[in-house]
DNA sequence: CGTCCACGTCTAC
DNA sequence: TAGACCTGGACGG
């Protein structure tokens, strides 16, 4: 389910279920999972969530008043402080292609829960990170992301400023699709995200990411215009890192994507672009898929394998549309790739 | 049965 | 710039 929107949502999803609930003993990690064991151990500790961008952090607070267990059974004793107190962690979550968070029944635990925070109470619940294909990570006394920019969400102007004043950077000399997913300058922009925001302008994907955003530089000002008026102006126009904060922000207030089973119809309706049908769609230089209207733009992968379905679709139509002469005409011009795919049908 | 595809990083040649 | 890392759903034979 993860895309920036979906990690805020799971730190306001863990905020709420955890509210005023006492958890208690040790953090349990699954077996199969290779991310580090997290040696915490309260009797009586509460959890809290922060987000940013793609990247979720929990906060294990053990309550105050806790006279601790008896140090060093079972426990490194450079887990515990000098008074034998278990101090409070940070523990950051990135969730891969399919993490989540989930709160439940510890007598009936998801499939795939691969660390486990009980609660105090009997019968006992547990908060759990759900992950099926295990690409998520947790980082014991964790911080977030060095390298990974401002949060597209929560931190806009930031995020801006932390774009527009790079602008001579390297990352920005690839297809403007791609430039969308370096964390580093849009933290929480995903694939699907990406697609959307673009489709929402237009903007070829392939076009390059300096060109596009160097016009946001030097945005034109209409000083005869009334503030009310600009304001307006603005809110009807949003320009693409107005966007990159806007879309996802549209997805938080609708409650997610829902990805996997919990499929809602809200988000099948709200996506315009991204898996839609009659869009577009070719592999980026990293090899991920692209969805879009229009023309591609200048950047745009050469080869014969970048011949969507599409666009197959409507060639195949124009030549049935023709006449036989037209069908000549047409077929002369076709470009390689597409009378090499062609052929391979 | 098999092949392809998926919301994302990582690290190794 | 490839692969590696994973599970499981969709779809084809």
């Amino acid at each position: 389910m993860p895309e920036g929107p979906e990690l805020h949502l799971a730190s306001c999803y863990i905020n709420t279920v955890c509210a005023g609930l006492i958890f208690s003993g040790k953090v349990e990690k699954s077996e199969v999972s290779k991310n580090p064991e997290v040696l915490f151990e309260s009797d009586a500790y509460v959890i809290s969530a922060t987000s940013r961008g793609k990247e979720i952090k929990l906060t294990l607070t053990p309550l105050k008043e806790e006279k601790n267990t008896l140090p060093g059974r079972g426990r490194d004793r450079e887990e515990l402080s000098q008074n034998g107190l278990q101090q409070p962690m940070d523990l950051v979550f990135r969730f891969g292609m399919s993490g989540s968070f989930k709160f439940t029944s510890a007598a009936e635990l998801p499939k795939h829960a691969h660390l486990r925070f009980y609660t105090k109470e009997s019968p006992h619940r547990a908060l759990c990170f759900v992950d099926c294909r295990r690409f998520g990570r947790w980082e014991v006394h964790g911080t977030w992301q060095l390298d990974r920019g401002p949060c597209v969400m929560l931190e806009y102007e930031k995020f801006r400023e932390n774009v527009l004043r790079n602008l001579s950077d390297k990352a920005f000399n690839k297809p403007i699709c791609e430039a969308l997913l370096n964390q580093k300058f849009f933290n929480g922009i995903g694939n699907y995200l990406r697609a959307e925001i673009l489709y929402r302008l237009k903007i070829p994907p392939f076009e390059n990411a300096r060109t596009v955003l160097e016009a946001l530089q030097h945005r034109k000002q209409s000083p005869d215009l009334t503030l009310s008026k600009k304001v307006k102006l603005k809110q009807e126009n949003p320009d693409l890192l107005e966007l990159c904060h806007a879309v996802p922000m549209e997805v938080i207030h609708m409650g997610g994507m829902g990805y996997g089973p919990e499929h809602s119809d809200d988000a099948a309706e709200w996506l315009q672009c991204y898996c839609v049908p009659g869009m577009r769609s070719l592999r980026d230089g990293n090899g991920r898929t692209i969805w879009f209207q229009g023309e591609p733009g200048p950047m745009a992968p050469k080869g014969e394998h970048q011949l969507d379905s599409s666009m197959l679709c409507r060639v195949l139509l124009l030549l049935v549309g023709l006449g036989e002469a037209g069908r000549a005409v047409v077929c002369c011009g076709i470009v390689k790739e597409t009378s090499d795919a062609l052929l391979k049908l």
